[in-house]
DNA sequence: CGGTTTTGACCAGCGC
DNA sequence: GCGCTGGTCAAAACCG
């Protein structure tokens, strides 16, 4: 189930991972399982999706937004570190347990609480981690790591845990350089080659889990990211989202976000540099970080080169994201 | 007012 | 050198 299981398997042709487990259908089945999360995490619990997001016809959107209710996946497992048991200081620890495959990341056994999503967050300590995503990004985090465990991190609950993590720092710290095999992303290769502490995650893609059209506030994120670019990738048919950091001038971490090319309902988050400051205690700025769908005349955005405008992540603050600061400022 | 998003333009690396 | 491509800049519009 766990693809981590499903990357033992595998044999050098990532597209045959893709195939293997990344079927749209597998998403579809992904609402109920959604849904039977909300309601054991309810409205309480900042980090579940709301059930409106989940009522969202994802079909209808296909590309409406798709990141302003994600959570980072690596502020997830920082956070981890926060309210966990405060065993592992990075993103994601190899855990000293961790001997074979599909172990539970150290410590996130021990995150019991009922409001807490983190304990349904699993980590798959597999030799082969290369998540059913982007077959040359994995690819490339695969040639990059080097046979460096990289954990997986996902909600248990979430299509069999379509999400991922490679640690590329991990891979830096080994000097083990950051590549890409595939001969369609020699630009990407080109990019990733130059910069240090690059993590790809890949996970699956909230159904429009802002929803923004019925207003409902979805927390994305602690950090607040300002969206500074996007354009369209070759080979792809979405855009590529630039974002850097805005919770503190002169913060150099950046991340890009974009769907997997050969499964849309995967989104492909890579995180360039490090946050130099603390997390933030609250947003910057509430002005625009709420913004609505775009009420331009132009809101269905045909005349852009670039993609729709639903495609760029909100910086939502939400009350539920402040009740998570107070928690983790608490602990 | 101070933050955001959007998006056209610009720049730099790479292959040919 | 040129073209392609990805990454970034910055002005304008927008939002609360």
């Amino acid at each position: 189930m766990f693809f981590g299981l499903e990357m033992e398997n595998y044999q050098g042709d990532l597209n045959d991972i893709v195939r293997a487990s990344a079927e749209p259908a597998h998403f579809s089945d992904m609402v109920p399982q959604l849904s039977s999360w909300q309601q054991e995490f309810p409205s309480s619990d900042p980090l579940s999706f709301s059930s409106s997001a989940m009522e969202d016809d994802y079909s209808t959107n296909t590309f409406g937004d798709p990141f302003s209710a994600i959570r980072d996946p690596l502020l997830l497992l920082q956070e981890l570190n926060v309210v966990g048991t405060g065993s592992s200081s990075t993103y994601f620890n190899n855990s000293p347990n961790s001997t074979n495959d599909h172990h539970h990341m150290g410590g996130f056994d021990d995150m019991t609480s009922p409001c807490n999503i983190f304990s349904r967050i699993q980590i798959s300590h597999s030799s082969n981690p290369l998540p059913p995503c982007d077959p040359p990004r994995m690819a490339a985090a695969s040639t990059g790591l080097g046979g460096h465990k990289a954990p997986a991190v996902f909600p248990s609950d979430m299509v069999n845990a379509k999400s991922c993590l490679i640690d590329n720092t991990a891979a830096a710290a080994a000097s083990v350089p950051l590549q890409i095999s595939s001969p369609r992303n020699l630009g990407i290769k080109r990019r990733l080659g130059k910069s240090q502490g690059k993590k790809v995650v890949c996970i699956p893609a909230p159904a429009a889990a802002n929803s923004r059209s019925s207003g409902e506030v979805v927390p994305s994120d602690l950090w607040a990211w300002r969206k500074y670019g996007q354009k369209p990738i070759k080979g792809s048919p979405y855009p590529r989202g630039y974002y850097r950091c805005s919770s503190s001038k002169g913060c150099s971490a950046r991340k890009q976000v974009e769907r997997s090319r050969t499964d849309p309902n995967m989104l492909v988050i890579t995180y360039t540099s490090e946050h130099n400051h603390p997390w933030p205690t609250q947003r910057n700025a509430l002005a625009g970080s709420t913004r609505s769908q775009p009420s331009k005349p132009n809101a269905n955005n045909t005349g852009s080169k670039m993609g729709s405008p639903s495609d760029s992540e909100p910086q939502k603050t939400t009350k539920e994201t402040i009740k998570v600061l107070t928690l983790m400022e608490d602990n």
